[in-house]
DNA sequence: CGATTCGTTGACTGTACTCAAAATCGGTGG
DNA sequence: CCACCGATTTTGAGTACAGTCAACGAATCG
């Protein structure tokens, strides 16, 4: 029927909360699993719609989105390899989820996947401890977006991704230029940083006439200056 | 040595994570838990320390915050009783935690608190799911912050208060004026809000003269009109 | 090669911040 | 009880930062 173990192949085994099992409770969750591929632009989740699926993410980027009645949206979160999406002991999903590009996912329908939790404890206890550390990032963000000014929202943000998207062997000098794609329009950059993309626009154009960063394309960065971007982000 | 029982007459015993325990596992969980009463501004936790002790709070109201460098504070949660705090599996805290009233708390130290947490799985199921919550609570902050207007922040900012603060007897029309404290000086207010204490002044006093609510006194509110309220709070 | 989306730039506007001063509240002691 | 002090709140005037509206250029895709 399934194929007969699909975790076998699985990039991000080590590093997603299924990490935690051993074989035989893997071949368990392997039952209840299916792998989906999405395009680019599908919205997985609707916010305030069932919670029906949870997953991993294999490959590629998710958005998870927040908006108001009037339609203004907010992207509360980013998802990456290894991530997990979705809300157990929920009914109802809280936020939209929306691939970014192409993905692949390991699904799970929720009440299975929460039985497992139940009997598994060491996949509970992951599942709570990176909780807790979601919890802690989303704290930090609110600060980001209540307190920041423009400057020192996109300065963070270039340096957040310089560290999650360009470990492009690590460069030798501290300061040397590292160049990097930003895997995000500029629309996306403004609904991270609660700013319109006109002004996430500016904002890069003046750093870039500061001599701070490059951008040799409209999707590349370069930081040739990390000390001053990094001083940017943490002052005025 | 220790006081007999201090969950007998626990005034959360139920609403707490401890509700979630028997008899028997309640009287092991109450050989390593203490009773401290913090006066009103006293801070129990400092980001960036040690997390040494995990609570529940018995009594009063307690802010979370983070802070820039330079000093700017945004409140990034409100922790009334029964809730939990502290951050169980990580070495430092990630904010500060500070006593907007006098508070009293069931006090755990962090390590011990772990081991009950790993020999309970009913606990730690139920403390998994509140911090699904907090999360999920924290993304939605995270869009007022970012996307709302100073009159749309105050106006949720009330309702959630009145929700909170103010269940003196469920009122019988929907639309009856309904009159609570806020807890709050204007300072913590803005705080919350990611505003200044100027510009939560004036849009109380902008409702106030469109009828929409009261000031009876600097601490008091009342609702004189939910409906409008509600709208202000969801649209612009 | 046209169409569409995305990005940049410009001019203007408005909301919320800053600085400053008055008014009110709350507590203390004469 | 009232005068006084500090803290909190309100109100005012001016400013600046980021948003809005709009046009144009660049890239992407069928």
């Amino acid at each position: 029927m399934k194929s007969p173990n699909i975790c076998q192949d699985c990039t991000v085994r080590d590093l997603a909360l299924c990490g935690s099992l051993d074989d035989m409770e893997l071949g368990l969750l392997n039952s209840i699993a299916e792998r989906r591929t999405y395009a680019r632009g599908t919205t997985i989740i609707w916010a305030g719609g069932e919670s029906v699926i949870c997953a991993n993410v294999l490959t590629g980027m998710l958005k998870l989105t927040t908006s108001t009645p009037d339609g203004r949206e907010q992207i509360v979160g980013l998802l990456y390899p290894a991530d997990f999406v979705g809300q157990p002991y929920s009914e109802e999903a809280g936020h939209s989820v929306r691939a970014l590009s192409d993905v692949e996912l390991c699904v799970f329908p929720r009440q299975k996947f929460e039985q497992v939790l139940d009997n598994h404890i060491r996949m509970e206890r992951l599942l709570l401890q990176r909780t807790l550390t979601a919890l802690q990032e989303a704290r930090a963000r609110m600060l980001m977006l209540a307190r920041k000014s423009a400057h020192e929202k996109v300065a963070e943000f270039l340096l957040e991704m310089a560290d999650k998207a360009g470990p492009t062997g690590c460069r030798s000098a501290p300061d040397a230029p590292l160049t990097f794609d930003l895997p995000l329009t500029r629309g996306q950059m403004a609904d991270i940083l609660g700013l319109t993309i006109e002004t996430v626009s500016r904002q890069l154009t003046q750093l870039r006439t500061a001599g701070v960063i490059g951008l040799p394309g409209s999707r590349a960065v370069t930081i040739s200056n990390r000390t001053a971007l990094e001083a940017i982000a943490a002052a005025a």
